[in-house]
RNA sequence: CGGGAUGUAGUACAGCUUGGUAGUACGCUUGCUUCGGGAGUAAGAGGUCGCAGGUUCAAAUCCUGUCAUCCCGACCA
């Protein structure tokens, strides 16, 4: 590309409405361009990143003999009205009429279409397993798109979909789809995590996520350094004693709190730690109302709840609800005569003479036992905080913070059965097939290695997913051996499979350089007055580092890239 | 969807309280001087002040409505 004559660009003042620093990096220097909130134009330099990242997943797709399609972006309706998923995502499925007042969405993942695709491939065991993938835009109308490109309401993915005959082969699959994109976030450069996550909105039996490590991410990871296993805080676990205590069972007290509707309230009234006391809260599952009991100095974890119950949405109940099941004012509940079934932690399977609301204004009990009332379901539903234990090795968990790049999902037979998706196995008898569900998001990629890898000057891509390797810095267009030197080398380099580009623009050399730098291009070669002793200077955009070299030694090097 | 904020030139902003000629910086055009890290200088071009109503002799400024964008939350593969 020589930027004389191309459409180049960038701006000097940081972008109004970007807040995050990979969205105001991308546009300021001129690779993408907002049109409405959470929906951008890729400009040349972006789409060349956003191939590169493309070519390097397609690679791996394909190496793994998956097979590429491509779907419609246009779907009608009825395809996520079988599957049951019209409901499912809700708002933020686009919905749209067409002249004829047929009812179409925009897709926001196609797990529907890929089992109607497979549908025409499948009749018996023998037809499986096979893998089609596609690389296509996605919609979804986010309530908050924000942070550039990392959450938007139109963007492209990388989803492919596994078909086997039963769970081992799924497993297989699985596995393979699974190192192919270990290998693809490796090449992209990409700094990430592998983490346990929920299987949310998609279902099936086991998720996992590739998450980008950064501090802008939206999601909690918690790992632990030691035995390197990690999970969404969602739905991580710690270390928790359910055994039961030996401690001699007192006799449950009630004893008059006033005013003590807190449970710092009620502790120090009390003199007792947040320990010795057990809340309970009451929540909202679907239509039906729970009290959810756990220990007081724990938080409970919506989605370890939601999963619990088998509950879609889950929200606090309101007072009036709260006041209704439990005859007292808000800050009294307790397990014992409540009025809806009860949840219980398992950690207090473990708890003796611990203190509880006693559904009564302005009372708790004291020595309340797991004998004095009925849990109806015990689960883990704590959400856990950084520095308790890792269940598996014991040692202090750790958070950080991720952008999920892919996700991994083993759908098991979820969608076939949905969508009627059979074959016949060996015994002549009809069976589901086991699929499994495999997305990587390619704008956050680009947005997630922004964010991994930049300085104060700007953007530094890695080699592999850099628009271009090397930018040829031209110092004075009116020298004419400098111009010939550069004019020279760049069709060299080029010819060489080295994609590169000519900044002979009528700028000063420090503009040149800055903008250079802030589009991020691994290696600079400037041309000057060492050309006259055959000179070219070349400076490594992440290091600093600079050296001369004459043009065999300069080609050398880069070939060796 | 709740709470908060902002819409003025390509970009980033000031002006609004107290109504009266549309401003600054960067970018852009032309000349001269410069030319290895966002040059200096002189002269220019560029804006129906988000949109629609209203108040007023007069509205970027006051009032009402509306749209858009951002932040915090809710939500989210």
């Amino acid at each position: 590309m020589r930027l004389s004559d191309k459409y180049f660009f960038t701006l000097r003042e940081d972008v109004k409405d970007e807040d995050s620093l990979s969205g105001n990096l991308l546009c300021k220097a001129g690779y993408i361009k907002k049109t409405s909130a959470g929906i951008y134009m890729m400009l040349p330099l972006g789409l060349k990143v956003e191939e590169k990242i493309e070519a390097i997943i397609r690679k791996n797709m394909n190496e793994t003999g998956a097979q590429e399609v491509k779907m419609p972006a246009l779907i009608a309706q009825e395809y996520y009205e079988k599957s049951g998923r019209l409901e499912n995502f809700g708002k933020s499925i686009y919905k749209l009429k067409d002249r004829s007042n047929k009812a179409f969405t925009l897709g926001p993942t196609h797990e529907e279409l890929f089992a109607v695709a497979a549908k025409m491939m499948i009749k018996s065991y023998k037809n499986m397993p096979f893998n089609l993938y596609q690389i296509q835009s996605k919609y979804r109308d986010e309530p908050r798109a924000r942070f550039g490109l990392i959450r938007v309401k139109e963007f492209v993915m990388k989803d492919a979909y596994s078909f086997d005959k039963d769970e081992a082969g799924l497993d297989v699959s699985y596995k393979k789809m699974f190192e192919a994109y270990k290998r693809s976030f490796d090449e992209m450069g990409i700094d990430y995590r592998i983490v346990k996550a929920d299987t949310g909105v998609m279902g099936g039996l086991l998720s996992e996520e590739f998450q980008a490590i950064t501090p802008i991410g939206e999601d909690t990871i918690v790992y632990c350094d030691k035995c390197h296993h990690a999970t969404n805080l969602e739905i991580a676990k710690s270390l928790k004693d359910t055994t039961p205590s030996t401690e001699e069972h007192l006799a449950k007290e009630l004893v008059h709190t006033p005013k003590a509707g807190t449970i710092k309230e009620v502790c120090d009234y009390l003199k007792k730690d947040e320990k010795a006391f057990v809340k309970t809260l009451i929540y909202r599952a679907d239509d039906k109302v729970y009290g959810v009991m756990l220990r007081g100095d724990k938080e409970v974890s919506e989605t370890k709840l939601a999963k619990a119950l088998k509950a879609n949405e889950i929200e606090l109940a309101d007072f009036a609800c709260v006041e209704e099941v439990t005859n007292a004012k808000v800050g009294f509940a307790g397990p014992i005569a409540l009025k809806c079934p009860i949840v219980m932690d398992e950690e207090i399977l473990s708890m003796a003479n611990y203190i509880t609301g006693a559904n009564k204004t302005d009372y708790h009990y004291i020595n309340v036992n797991n004998e004095d009332f009925k849990a109806d379901i015990i689960a883990d539903i704590t959400l856990i905080k950084e520095g308790d234990l890792c269940p598996y090795c014991h040692e202090p968990l750790k958070f950080t913070k991720g952008i999920e790049v892919g996700n991994t999902f083993k759908l098991g037979t979820k969608y076939s059965k949905a969508l009627d998706l059979t074959y016949l196995n060996k015994d002549n008898q009809t069976e589901y097939v086991w699929m499994g569900s495999y997305g990587i998001g390619i704008g956050r990629c680009m947005a997630a290695l922004v964010e991994q890898n930049h300085d104060e000057n700007g953007i530094i891509w890695p080699l592999s997913v850099a628009p271009y390797k090397a930018a040829i810095v031209l110092i004075s267009s009116k020298d004419e051996v400098q111009t010939k030197a550069a004019e020279e080398l760049y069709d060299l380099l080029n010819n060489n499979g080295i994609e590169t580009i000519l900044d002979d623009r009528e700028e000063r050399p420090g503009v040149k350089f800055k903008d250079m730098d802030l589009i991020g291009i691994p290696y600079r070669i400037t041309i000057g007055k060492k050309i006259n002793e055959g000179l070219y200077e070349l400076k490594d955009r992440r290091s600093g580092e600079v050296k001369e070299l004459n043009k065999n030694e300069l080609l050398d090097l880069l070939n060796r890239l």
